[in-house]
DNA sequence: CATCTGATG
DNA sequence: CATCAGATG
């Protein structure tokens, strides 16, 4: 109907092209490691590999780890209100705001005011510990219902790394995905039992009926195109095959990745670490994801990394989804 | 004999002035609590009071509580070595340079190339709580045997708070009083300990014959001008009865403030609170000292305060000595 | 090499 | 409102 039905057209016949892994992602049939991919023939992310907005209605969703927020807006370019007023995002989902519940009435009330368009501003923080994850949407436009906070009851509910909102055709999942840690300290917490109660989370929304984006810092990097070094890290937190494997299952699942299926040949990054110039050198790893139930695909225009955005160890992404 | 003769000739001079508080000073007989003096025609410090170095040979000496000497050597102006350089001070001491044992040696090779002038570089630091307290001495002139660290056997010997040297005519003893702390929690073994060992010490030191320079931060304003607003700071660490007194009796016991005898009529601060603006608006507390013993204060030709040197919240202090 | 907290001043 | 540490990433 309209320009909404040409594009999703367009959109379709792009996924379809020749060089396109969407067959073949999240299977092993070849026998090949999935992560195991080669990497000849990919090339650097470059902003200019973004769609313009399309002419149908549609909603641009943006997600960033902004390793705290107050610091953030401390930063001389300000560079999460040059993203608000420069990518004007509809929905922007944060993560490691590292607020604690004090801070947030006084950030609220600033973005509010700076913000008006913003109808939903949501924060999840960690509880007992301060200053620790935590998680924000902010949306033009308003939820059915009330965001919901965590999952699966009380297992994970005092680190404030999830925040739910239901749309008029799909949920919204901001997520910040526990890190493994030091010596890998919390590996068996984060793949046995985030990643596992994750999985069955998706499939009780995916029984009501909607679809799913499911977006954050999923703090794992898929394959061989998604970090700088695959080698150096496969007993690196992020890079274990549990991680990986884990995250095999989550698209095995039904949810797909969004950047990967646009841009199957394209080697584009997230997250730096502020250590050895990582930034500078471009040794980066894609741990910030769109993840989105099949039956939205069609709808997804654009899927992207505003590699420019500095201000934190990673750089937002976002997707354009027609409505 | 010669040039210092007459030096010391005029500095006795300028001690028995009209103005001078010399014959009250560490008394009580007037029965006005010492502290509580009327400051009515006092004027405030400048630079301009400074009186010029004298032709006779001399040292200065300079005091200053840097807080935190691996940040003041970050600063952008480089007061330290800013200080070093103008002010070529002959012997330096230092205060709360928060170095654990670990930082010192690097730090130390950075100064001593830069300042190969400096003979004696000495440090004491906290043990083991790290990155608190913390004195160093820098001397154009070599000391008398080895520095002494602490005093008064283990009793002080925890955070680094003093260093005793050695000259061929004086004893230099650099100190950073304990603070009293929040809600005075540390009121009692400040005034009860640390300061009744101190009085202790100095005795011991004099038996051995030679004069004694006490610098350093005494954590204590003496009077109602060495304090921007006494009535709001009778309960403050710093200026409660309790720690004036035991400065008293430092002071009655031999010493002399030799910044208020020279200046008896003169409001200096030392320290400024990094909160409210204090500097700014000139809200200080003068608890930096030069005290010395009777017999030095012929030699000592000026008493001053670097209110211009910034990076701490402290200001340096210094004297100038015939020798 | 960043961010947080919490202690200290 | 500064410094430090220590935890975390």
């Amino acid at each position: 109907s309209g320009p909404k039905a040409e594009v999703i057209q367009r959109i379709e016949e792009y996924f379809t092209g020749t060089d396109s892994l969407l067959n073949g992602a999240g299977t092993s049939s070849s026998g090949m490691e999935e992560w195991d991919i080669p990497v000849d023939g990919f090339v650097d992310w470059s902003s200019s590999m973004r769609r313009p907005d399309p002419q149908a209605p549609h909603w641009k969703l943006v997600s960033w780890n902004v390793n705290g927020l107050r610091s953030l807006l401390k930063h001389e370019d300000d560079p999460l209100r040059k993203l608000l007023e420069e990518e004007r995002p509809d929905v922007l989902c944060l993560q490691e705001t590292k607020l604690k519940s004090n801070d947030i009435p006084k950030i609220m009330e600033t973005l509010v005011k700076e913000y008006p368009e913003y109808n939903l501003h949501c924060w999840n923080c960690s509880n007992p510990r301060l200053g620790y994850s935590g998680t924000a949407i902010f949306s033009r436009a308003e939820p059915i219902g009330n965001p919901k906070y965590d999952f699966k009851g009380e297992a994970h509910s005092t680190e404030g790394r999830t925040i739910t909102v239901e749309f008029s055709d799909f949920f919204l999942v901001n997520a910040y995905v526990p890190n493994s840690g030091q010596d890998l300290a919390r590996l068996s917490y984060r793949t046995e039992e985030w990643d596992r109660d994750m999985r069955e989370y998706m499939n009780t929304l995916r029984k009501r009926g909607k679809p799913i984006v499911f977006c954050g810092d999923m703090n794992v990097a898929r394959t061989r195109a998604d970090i700088h070094n695959a080698e150096g890290n496969l007993e690196s937190a992020g890079f274990t095959e549990q991680e990986r494997n884990a995250f095999s299952l989550l698209l095995g699942g039904g949810l797909r990745d969004v950047f990967r299926e646009q841009h199957p040949q394209v080697r584009g990054y997230t997250y730096w670490s502020y250590r050895f110039r990582a930034r500078q050198r471009n040794m980066g790893w894609r741990i910030d994801y769109f993840l989105a139930s099949p039956e939205l695909m069609s709808r997804i225009y654009d899927s992207y990394i505003l590699e420019d955005t500095t201000g934190s160890d990673h750089c937002p992404v976002g997707i354009t989804m027609l409505c």
